[in-house]
DNA sequence: ATACTTTTCTTAAACGTTAACTTAAAAAAG
DNA sequence: CTTTTTTAAGTTAACGTTTAAGAAAAGTAT
């Protein structure tokens, strides 16, 4: 089949351990030496066997992800960030993805561990509430690292945003502004979407400012669900000032929704979301918004499970990283 | 470290090979046996090593897929696609990303031969021009795939779209419709933007109707190539009815670059384009556009690959597919 | 009771690479 | 010159699994 060490050794009349070492650089084998068999690798279009590598070494430099879904802009831009990091660190990467499937989901854990990866980075399913696959990752102490999404149980290290707290940035800044009158289309509660509305909720109840039951829509992370929350409110007689959106995809959906009521945006309403930028700042009029830096979280996620998998000896605390979320004044806010 | 098959045996008192016969179902073991070593499998929590499994086995049932960029939906919506087959097939994918680099491409065509990958699926930098890297694919016997640009050297099967034909019956479509002064926003001529404007020129040709030098633009498939281009074109005096933009990203800038100037779409100007479904249905007013269908291409280079690998011995001819596109209607077509 | 099957399990070898030792020859030190 | 050190190789075994071939036990036919 493929040219192995054993051919470029019997090419040479030398012994296959003597291949291996020269193309190591070992100390061991004289310069002269090593010059001959990396020409005869080059010539014979040697490729080396990476698992017959990494079923002697103990790290294989792999490294595998999971992803809810890979259409959606926010991960696949994460998932940029990591691999950034994971080329300069010489790491490579397994990506798999769920699709929102607590089964998937596990089946990728397995087939990942199956391949020997050094550590795992997981953005968990919306449905994902039992620690129970995890917990058989943690027993064999194979470092994981949670990121973009709130984690349901506690004993991982994880990194991502506060949905809370920039929720209630966000809102805080609607009132700085001058409106009272906001309504809420929120994601997902069991996620995200839930803590946004919390943050959102919070704000709202330290302004003393009254929540109009009608304007609080529990949705999902997609467009529909924006254009029939939007709906919603706008048959509800009164109309707010301020739409908060759980996301830009929700957001999009709103803004089609204002549009068929032949509302304009922001004279007559506004919309504010919580997104990255790469989403948010596609929507015309430019939506105002609280800014997810994406990108830079692929990157920490990166660095971090690489040093929980270069320090695996040393006894290391569980980290929960925060990052920075940052206020984005465009033209949808009047 | 893990348990492993030995272990197994171990505390069961058998043989080794007894534990993998069990594992894999074969009639070599009794029922009964076969149910004991399951049950102690499942409680010591064994999980094959796939490693060392693909060092005995020629067959990996793994995929290498090379994209140029996974933030970019139209590839993250095809290997979406990639991925559904793979399952259904239980194949499994590993994602790597070019960059647009063509060293990054080679690297990651050494890794996953390295991987011991069953095949390959690549979809092509635009900078790529010699066969090079490919032919030792070729030479290795290695299934390979082209997927989703046009492919600049020929020996190869590829599946993807043809440009040239789909901007020809979009420029048709216009001409029908009574426009006659198109302007063509391009995308990387060296690659499928360079097809799609060969195509609109060939449908102005055969039309017989002129084509304005100012309103031929070549950029790069990027918002911003579409905004600067738009102003070359507004700055240029007389204004075209419609602006064939070379794919969605183009467009966006467009209507950026149009509502500056106040105009309005369709009203003033028309824009259209060539894309897929997921993005170009985001703008508004949405898209009169040409859908590229990313996903069934996902699905159809994901069928047609393993296809290959599973013929591999019968000589199978080189397929070059191309698959259906179509026209949609939308409201920035006056 | 012998020979032949069938069932069930074991032994041996292999996949390609590497880590840890060992050996042989040459060079340096005494 | 002998002994020690250095240099440059070679040998052996291991990584976890699987395939092929072989052996022991049990059953069946003659």
């Amino acid at each position: 089949m493929n040219v192995k060490q054993s051919d470029i050794a019997a090419k040479l009349g030398i012994s296959r351990v003597t291949v291996t070492k020269a193309l190591q650089d070992s100390p061991d084998i004289s310069t002269e030496m090593k010059v001959k068999v990396k020409q005869i690798a080059e010539e014979m279009d040697y490729i080396p066997n990476l698992t017959a590598r990494h079923l002697t070494a103990k790290k294989t430099r792999t490294l595998g992800v999971i992803l809810p879904d890979i259409t959606n802009m926010y991960f696949s831009s994460i998932v940029r960030g990591m691999m950034e990091v994971a080329e300069r660190e010489s790491y490579h990467i397994i990506l798999t993805v769920s699709r929102e499937e607590k089964t998937k989901e596990s089946e990728n854990i397995f087939k990942l561990l199956s391949m020997n990866v050094d550590g795992l980075l997981v953005c968990q399913t919306l449905d994902t509430v039992e620690a129970e696959i995890f917990e058989k990752v943690k027993k064999r102490k194979k470092p994981l690292v949670f990121f973009g999404r709130p984690v349901g149980f506690s004993g991982y290290d994880s990194i991502g945003f506060d949905d809370f707290l920039a929720a209630e940035k966000l809102t805080e800044y609607l009132i700085s502004k001058g409106k009272t009158k906001i309504a809420h289309i929120s994601g997902d509660i069991k996620s995200d979407g839930g803590y946004r509305l919390d943050g959102f909720l919070s704000a709202m109840k330290k302004n003393k400012l009254e929540v109009n039951e009608d304007w609080i829509i529990k949705g999902k992370f997609f467009p529909e669900y924006g254009y029939e929350g939007f709906n919603k409110i706008f048959n509800a007689g009164t109309l707010p000032e301020v739409i908060f959106c759980g996301n830009g995809m929700i957001a999009q959906g709103v803004y089609d929704a204002i549009r068929e009521k032949e509302l304009k945006i922001p004279e007559d309403i506004s919309v504010v979301a919580v997104d990255h930028k790469k989403f948010a700042e596609m929507l015309y009029p430019k939506l105002t918004y609280i800014d997810y830096p994406t990108r830079t979280l692929g990157c920490e996620a990166m660095k971090l499970i690489i040093q929980k998998i270069e320090s695996k000896n040393k006894k290391n605390k569980i980290e929960n990283i925060i990052l920075d979320t940052f206020l984005i004044e465009n033209d949808s806010l009047a």
